[in-house]
DNA sequence: GATGAATGAGACTTCATTCAT
DNA sequence: CATGAATGAAGTCTCATTCAT
């Protein structure tokens, strides 16, 4: 094989991969508009097909069923998330919990339509990766360095990941429903009760009167 | 007709409808083992009907479709917490938050498989009645008293509730995954937090080192 | 549970199981016309169920696949010609083999629609119970008592079964496809070729002309 | 056009036929290959493309379908049997049966795997060419001489042929499916049957006990 | 009320075949 | 000539639901 030719298998084949390309692109789109939509289980491969405007079996040349491709889309925005939250907190001045909160809703507000999907869907998902476990990974890592020089004495690093993970997700989901405030305002009320706790006096009043029924 | 006949019918009216709460009870029961063990999505009529020993026409005598017996489940333990939670609170001496969230992890801790699917299968479910509302909206009522007493002037009730409820759920799924502590310890982790918030040294540290790449 | 009621749930699952039985008598029926017009591999589900005149379904609730049916559509012939021809051979005064063939070609005959997919279709059916086996299986019985009584000295009772299974079926599928003479004419060519062999004529003379090319 | 140009685009045409003929070989062998060891019915096309290691559109330069590519494997070796066999017997001094019958297990043997395939998956190829008709056909041809100078009287010589061919190809099939003896005992098996038809005792001697059920 | 055989819509999946490159 | 991405017809199979008994 000369040169002319191999450049032209390489040619040919660049051509047949960048549609191949487009294609497996046009049906991440297509599912993720379809899954917004419809909800995971009741969105149908014809669905997501015919979405994309392509022939059923494409689907199968490009990934082997539903949860493939459920899983691809979320391993992309959980991949962006991640790295756009480290590249953030980075190259800000204080790395502190705020700014890794503030990021994330921010990004969750981005993609709002996947997460709300990747939140509520997951579990139906055989061998899922969940968002859940995504963000807690993230906020474990960020509370590592703190427990090594000992500012989390007295507290479990992983189980504190979680809660704080529970308050986020939560947030998220209400704010999905509610199409409520902004991403900053989310962030301030999450922020703020992390950082005092709720107001004393719950713990300490009576919060329902007592029962007087005989 | 007769009297004795009459007695004899209302004998069997009586037998007829004895047999057919048994029967409905049957198939709730082995609803929950059946979804416990295979999840909502996973689970058909058929199997929820060989679980309870009846045959699948029987079904649809009682229950419309596996949305509906599905939400019943809920419903009926929802109900349970929820009046259990009520009584235990308003019996105690201090109805104050941590008293109500003790009760809470107790009772989900009485019922994990039930909670288990409800919290991750949820979505699912068309028109489902979400764990989750239930509790926030328990929250939300105890909430609204000390709304109205002013202690909880700067806050919104109906968001601090959720993201309570978050933290709440989130520990009761982490929980059920790793099958760890009792439900007083969890109790305690979460009540730590939500009295004094994360430390304040995550406000003030950096977590990450700063992106030094050049 | 009383008499009556053991009787009335036997009586209705007598029923059941009849009108169950009669489904999938029409299922075996239909599936014999189709594989007979249409070859075992042109023939798909819906063929038989619409030659059955049932739903889909209903072929999923008698069999699993179509193997299944079709080999429980040749499990069926060969176990009545086994039974047929024992019976036959037994009950005739000189059991001798022009007997067993005799009667071989004679049910072969009488089911030539299944025999003659059961002798061209076998291979393509993974674990197909094979008519030829069936056959050479039974002579190798009826060779065995000749082998003991030191008849066949010299001979490998096995092989021999199965050459002799090679002129039958060969027999009968050429006969089919001709649709030539009866099966008694048949069994006579055949043994008359068993029992004499060939004309010793072909042993000794050419056959074809010596090459005389150069 | 002048004459450089023309000599040229007369190399590149044979070029590219041998091109051609290369890549058609890839794909006979290919395919003898994978229908060898996964049957016919369950090759795809895909499957052979990759054995040949060609693109699938390829395929259809060469063949119009699965068929076509089976029908042009079984031709090929069919017709090399009949000339080897032709070129054998009449090299042979003495070109009797037993030459024939001989000289067909031996290339049978060489050729195993496509023997095997042919014999077993005809059925399912529409139209096709099939081994037995072959061997039958040179068989008749062979007899047909006998027949002229009145050696094979009172026996039909298309049914003798068939039934000849029905003992070889059993003793094909039986023989690969034990890997037993050489092709030569194999013939010799086979011409002692034919020379001599069965011992006589199955012909006299009861070979079942009587019914003596009642 | 209880049963379970039958139904058929609808989902999944494969694979022969085409065609732009 | 060779390629392989795309196509969609055709088949398989499941399962919610009905209905005669």
């Amino acid at each position: 094989m000369n040169d002319s030719s191999k450049d032209d298998s390489n040619a040919r084949q660049h051509r047949g991969a960048k549609r191949r390309a487009r294609t497996r692109a046009e049906l991440l789109a297509a599912a993720r508009r379809v899954f917004a939509k419809k909800g995971f289980h009741d969105t149908s491969i014809l669905d997501i097909t015919e979405a994309a405007d392509v022939g059923v079996g494409t689907f199968y040349l490009h990934f082997r069923d539903k949860d493939e491709i459920f899983n691809t889309l979320i391993d992309e925005v959980l991949q962006i998330l991640e790295e756009q939250v480290i590249s953030e907190v980075r190259s800000s001045e204080t790395a502190t919990l705020p700014v890794i909160v503030r990021s994330i809703f921010r990004h969750a507000y981005a993609e709002r339509d996947l997460f709300s999907i990747a939140l509520t869907s997951g579990a139906q998902v055989s061998r899922t990766i969940r968002v859940e476990d995504t963000i807690a990974q993230g906020l474990t890592r960020a509370f590592e360095s703190a427990t090594e020089s000992g500012q989390l004495q007295g507290y479990d690093a992983f189980l504190l990941a979680r809660l704080v993970t529970g308050v986020i997700a939560q947030g998220i989901i209400w704010w999905f429903e509610q199409d409520d405030p902004g991403p900053d305002e989310m962030a301030e009320s999450v922020l703020h009760l992390l950082a005092h706790g709720l107001p004393a006096a719950l713990f300490k009043e009576r919060l329902l009167p007592p029962d007087t029924a005989h």
